[in-house]
DNA sequence: GATATATCCGTTTTT
DNA sequence: CGGATATATC
């Protein structure tokens, strides 16, 4: 057969693509190691497209990825190449691939499927980190463990900690040791708050992330059903695997035991997850972990950048303690060494990037083919400031996201309070939203619906104070309303609005701004089939993105990505800025406890250097202004460049100092020497 | 019992 | 600065 659209690989990505596709069964393991711009995205397109070609079913794939984002991407590609070969045979792909997605959505799927054998309701909401930490924070009152003599960890380090133990199938007492040594004296109390904790959840019908995870590899620990879950797909593959967990392993050796059909890809020098419990020894032990083991490709050429960007990133990385597994390589020549900008603070870094990016945009760089990375959201915020007073516009990936607001989560609660009466979390919530009602009100009427077989009715006739009145009443109309499901989705989400529409006005300054969000809202719920694919859908992949207007990208227009260095992986652009590239942002000092803290801290200046295809700057504010700290006044302190570009890696960059020579000359000219004696002139005047 | 005000503390990265 | 808890007042 005419392979064409094989010849434009290399030797290596050709055989991660034809690995085992020779007979029609699927056949052994295949780890692919794939170096940053190596063309992961592009083999693993290809890989897919060429399982199709040889008669694969779509709907006998399973398709893993960080993102639904990247899923989708994939499934486009892998149509495209399809398209190509099969001509008006492509018809096989209509459907996209319906197995495609993040490990917590494809969990959320088989638990609902798998409900009945395993004892949970196929209804359970998921509840996401903030909804997770509300739950713990009410098991954490009722235990009393809030009033102790000295502060009881917040419920987000409670949370962490509970997540953590799961997440690495470590035990509480090593997990307190290792990563939270602080709290080992609460060992006992966490230990009965993560059980209150879990039996909370069971009785409301609810999961939160970990649990996606923690039952359906519990679920898998039964060989019946890990044998059928199994055997529903020929072909399983898995993306950026360096970033999974133990849990996650333990979830494809269960249900590819063999490993056949089994394909992961990933670089161990791009791990950046160990905070969340990912272990780089996923990868590492991945092929010893099947007999025969697994087959190992290396993708080490890289297509992206320039070979002095490359020099550099391979410089950073290869002061690591540990060795990776390869060396990239390119033969894209420049020039063009990396730039360590030093600017005098981070107003000036702030003006340095607009200024680099509306000049590189004068000589045809759009604003999309630019990025500006960061270590922790808030590292951008003067830079967000001046890019909206220049009329330069962004969008920003990572932190603070648009389902965070505190008007947009009142209306997601009252849905997800519709959908499932025993969500104490949104029940709460919208509770006290009533004016009026307070946490004990709420807490008196959620229990007296827990355990009534139908929570709605016991909810209208639940006897609550007179002076609740009016508002009480539109509560439980519009409660009753939804949960009936007569107005149809998305019809709902109106009522819910109008519902909350006077609340909203009562509460915030600022309800115009607010109300836009929500009709936002009604935008994005519109394109989903129902209520709870909705809400579903939307916990396990929100929409990322925040903008300076209300979240909205306008797609047609050209924007500036500001992205935190964790959301943007994956991607590359043709220049990038790092800010704040200083010892204190890079590593971050909070995380740098033990030696591994400081080596992921290094492999995340790797990735960020390695996103950059044509130039990379890299900026070093002098002096920080410590805003607000309790000694008053403008404290400041002096950054020094991060201790992962050393003296002896020096030759790899060039210096820059910003604003030029000749500018800070000028300055210092204009602020030293007096130019024009206005006051002369001023006396003259009169003479 | 609800809500407003005061004070202390910690402060990343994300599915 | 923002969140959480403690205290004061309605």
């Amino acid at each position: 057969m005419a392979v064409p659209y094989l010849e434009k690989l290399n030797p290596e990505q050709r055989r991660a693509v034809e690995h085992g596709i020779t007979g029609a069964h699927p056949s052994g393991p295949l780890l692919v190691i794939a170096g940053a711009g190596s063309g992961k995205t592009n083999t693993l397109a290809h890989r897919v497209a060429h399982l199709l070609v040889h008669g694969a079913d779509p709907h006998r794939i399973l398709l893993m990825t960080f993102s639904r984002r990247a899923a989708a991407d994939l499934g486009r590609r892998a149509e495209r190449i399809c398209a190509q070969v099969l001509g008006e045979h492509a018809g096989i792909m209509a459907a996209g691939l319906p197995w495609a997605g993040t490990f917590h959505s494809i969990g959320a799927r088989l638990l609902r499927e798998y409900a009945g054998q395993i004892g949970i309701q196929p209804d359970f909401s998921i509840h996401d980190r903030e909804d997770a930490a509300d739950l713990m924070n009410l098991v954490r009152h009722e235990l009393g463990f809030s009033k102790t003599e000295s502060r009881f960890p917040t419920k987000a380090t409670c949370l962490e900690i509970y997540s953590r133990a799961v997440n690495s199938g470590e035990a509480l007492a090593d997990v307190l040791r290792d990563v939270f040594p602080w709290c080992t004296r609460w060992e006992t109390e966490l230990r009965a708050l993560f059980a209150a904790y879990v039996e909370a959840k069971q009785a409301q019908s609810v999961l939160d992330y970990d649990d996606l995870l923690l039952y359906w590899a519990q679920m898998q620990a039964d060989p019946g059903i890990a044998e059928h879950v199994g055997s529903r797909f020929d072909h399983v593959l898995v993306d950026e695997y360096q970033d999974t967990n133990r849990l996650q392993a333990t979830i494809l050796l269960t249900m590819k035991p063999s490993g056949r059909g089994l394909t992961v890809v990933g670089d161990d020098a791009q791990s950046i997850y160990a905070f969340r419990a990912a272990t780089v020894r996923n990868i590492l032990d991945f092929p010893a972990a099947f007999d025969p083991p697994a087959d190992v490709v290396t993708l080490d050429r890289n297509y992206r950048s320039t070979q002095p960007l490359l020099e550099a990133a391979n410089a950073v990385i290869g002061l690591a303690k540990e060795r990776f597994t390869k060396t990239l390589w390119t033969d894209r020549q420049s020039a063009q060494r990396p730039e360590l900008v030093t600017v005098r603070d981070e107003m000036e870094q702030a003006r340095f990037v607009a200024t680099r990016v509306l000049e590189n945009r004068e000589m045809g760089a759009t604003l999309k083919q630019q990025a500006v990375l960061f270590r922790t959201a808030s590292h951008s915020a003067m830079l967000e400031v001046e890019l909206t007073r220049r009329r330069i516009p962004f969008v920003k990936f990572g932190g603070l996201k648009f389902l965070d607001s505190a008007h947009v989560k009142d209306l997601l609660a009252l849905l997800r309070f519709a959908q499932n009466p025993r969500d104490v979390v949104a029940g709460f919530r919208v509770m006290l939203l009533v004016p009026g009602a307070g946490p004990s009100t709420a807490r008196r009427v959620l229990d007296g619906m827990a355990d009534q077989p139908r929570p709605i009715h016991a909810l209208a006739n639940m006897p609550v104070p007179p002076r609740l009145g009016e508002e009480w009443r539109r509560l439980v109309e519009v409660m009753t309303e939804l949960h009936g499901g007569k107005a149809g989705w998305p019809a709902e989400i109106d009522l819910a609005r109008r519902w909350y529409e006077p609340i909203l006005e009562r509460v915030h300054e600022d309800a115009p701004t607010r109300l836009a969000d929500l009709l936002q809202l009604e935008q994005i719920a519109a394109g989903y089939p129902s209520r709870e694919r909705f809400l579903t859908e939307l916990t396990l992949d929100p929409p990322d993105a925040t903008s300076d207007q209300s979240g909205v990208p306008h797609l047609d227009e050209d924007y500036l990505i500001l992205s935190t260095i964790h959301s943007a992986k994956g991607q590359e652009w043709r220049s990038v800025y790092l800010l704040n590239a200083v010892d204190g942002c890079m590593p971050s000092d909070l995380g740098t406890g033990c030696e591994a803290d400081i080596e992921e801290e290094r492999r995340l200046l790797y990735v960020a250097m390695t996103r950059a295809k044509d130039s990379l700057h890299l900026v070093l504010p002098q002096r920080f202004f410590t805003h607000s700290q309790r000694a008053q006044g403008d404290r400041h302190v002096y950054a020094s460049r991060t201790r992962f570009i050393p003296r002896e890696i020096l030759d790899h960059f060039e210096f820059v100092s910003w604003p030029g020579a000749a500018a800070a000359a000028a300055a210092a000219g204009l602020r030293s020497g007096m130019r024009v004696d206005v006051a002369a002139q001023m006396r003259g005047m009169w003479r």
